[in-house]
DNA sequence: AATTTATTTGATAATGATTCTCATTTATAA
DNA sequence: TTATAAATGAGAATCATTATCAAATAAATT
C-alpha cells in the first residue's frame, strides 16, 4: 500500500480557475475520445487539490467518489492525456511518475526531500543555455528534465532546532 | 527479455584509465565492505565498455565472466556504490537506471532519443543558476538532474533521406 | 426511441525493474 | 585454524505500470 522509497507529503494546494467541465468535455473530443463519466471524473481529480499528484492518488480521489471505476482506466487515460499534451509527466528519481495539467507557462520543479514542498520555476536562462549546449553537440532539443533537491528553510530550521 | 520503452543501443566507448584492481579493493575497504570476485567483476563491468550501463547490462557482462554471481548481488553492491558516491545513478525519464562510475567532473547528459548516444556536458552557467534558484525559494541544494532529450544530427539526418 | 458499432471499461493477469528473505558460503580478524 | 559477521544466490515479493478480454456504453444512424 504505502509507495517505496521517498514519499511527497505535504504540497501547498495551489489556486486555480474554477472547473469547467465544459471545457474538459471539449479536450477529450479534441483528442476524439468518447466523453465518459470516468474521464470527466480524472479531470476534477487533476483539477483539485495538489497539483503534482501520481496515478495512484488520482484513482484514489476518483475511487471515492465512484468507486466502481478501476485504476486502469486512470492510467490509461492520463497517458492518453500525456500524449496529447493536456497533462505532463514529471519524474523525479525513482519515483512514480507524477501528473499535472499541463501549465500555461513551462516550468521545472524544486522538490524538497524531507517534507515533499514542491515549487515551481521558470527561468529563461537556464532554458536558453540548455538550447545552446543541444547546438553545440548538433542536437535538436525535444525534451528535457530539470529538477532540483534540496531542504526547504523550515526543513532546515526544523533539523537544527533537534540538534 | 526486451526492456519497455524505449532502448538506448549505440553508445561510443568512452577512453578510460586502465583497470587498477588495487583500487578497487581500496574503495570497497573504504565501504566497509568485504573485498569479493563478485564486486570486482562488478567493478571490471563498469570500467570498461559504454558509460552508462544498467544493472541487468552489467549483470550480464559479469554472468558472462561468471555465471554463479547472481543479480541480487548487482543489485546490492550497485545501491552501496551509489550510497558511497563511487558511482552516480542517472535516471531518463520513465526507463531503468543506468549507472557509471563517479566522473572527476559533475556532466549532465544530452540523450538521443533516436539511436541513444548519450553526450555528458558539464555547463558552470546552468550549475549556478540552478544554485541562485534554489537560493530564492530559500532551498539548500542536495542534488539535481538534468537530462536532455532530443535527436542527434545522424539521426535527424536519416529521418530526412527517409522523408 | 431503437439499433448499431466501435470504444471504453474494469477485473484480473502479466510485466519489468528492483528489493527482500533466508539458508548457505566466505572473507577476514584473532 | 577457528570464529563470526558479512556476503551470496535462488527465488519470492513488491511496486508501478501495462496488457488482455469479455461486458458495458457513448454516440452515430436509422
Ligand atoms: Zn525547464
Ligand atoms: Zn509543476
Ligand atoms: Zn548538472
Ligand atoms: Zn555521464
Amino acid at each position: 500500500m504505502k509507495s517505496s522509497s521517498i514519499n511527497l507529503p505535504a504540497e501547498k494546494i495551489i489556486k486555480r480557475e474554477k472547473f469547467d467541465e465544459s471545457a474538459f468535455r471539449q479536450m477529450i473530443r479534441t483528442m476524439n475520445l468518447k466523453v465518459t463519466d470516468q474521464r470527466l471524473l480524472i479531470f476534477e481529480a487533476l483539477h483539485s487539490g495538489r497539483a503534482h499528484v501520481t496515478a495512484q492518488e488520482v484513482f484514489e480521489k476518483v475511487h471515492a467518489v465512484d468507486g466502481a471505476v478501476g485504476f486502469a482506466t486512470v492510467y490509461r487515460f492520463l497517458r492518453s492525456l500525456t500524449e496529447y499534451g493536456f497533462v505532463t509527466e514529471v519524474r523525479m528519481g525513482g519515483m512514480s511518475a507524477r501528473y499535472e495539467l499541463t501549465p500555461k507557462r513551462h516550468h521545472d520543479h524544486l522538490t524538497c526531500m524531507s517534507c515533499g514542498k514542491i515549487c515551481e520555476f521558470e527561468n529563461h536562462e537556464i532554458e536558453s543555455l540548455q538550447e545552446r549546449v543541444a547546438a553545440q553537440f548538433g542536437f535538436e532539443l525535444t525534451s528535457h528534465v530539470l529538477e532540483l533537491y534540496g531542504h526547504c528553510r523550515d526543513c532546515t530550521k526544523a533539523k537544527l532546532k533537534k540538534s
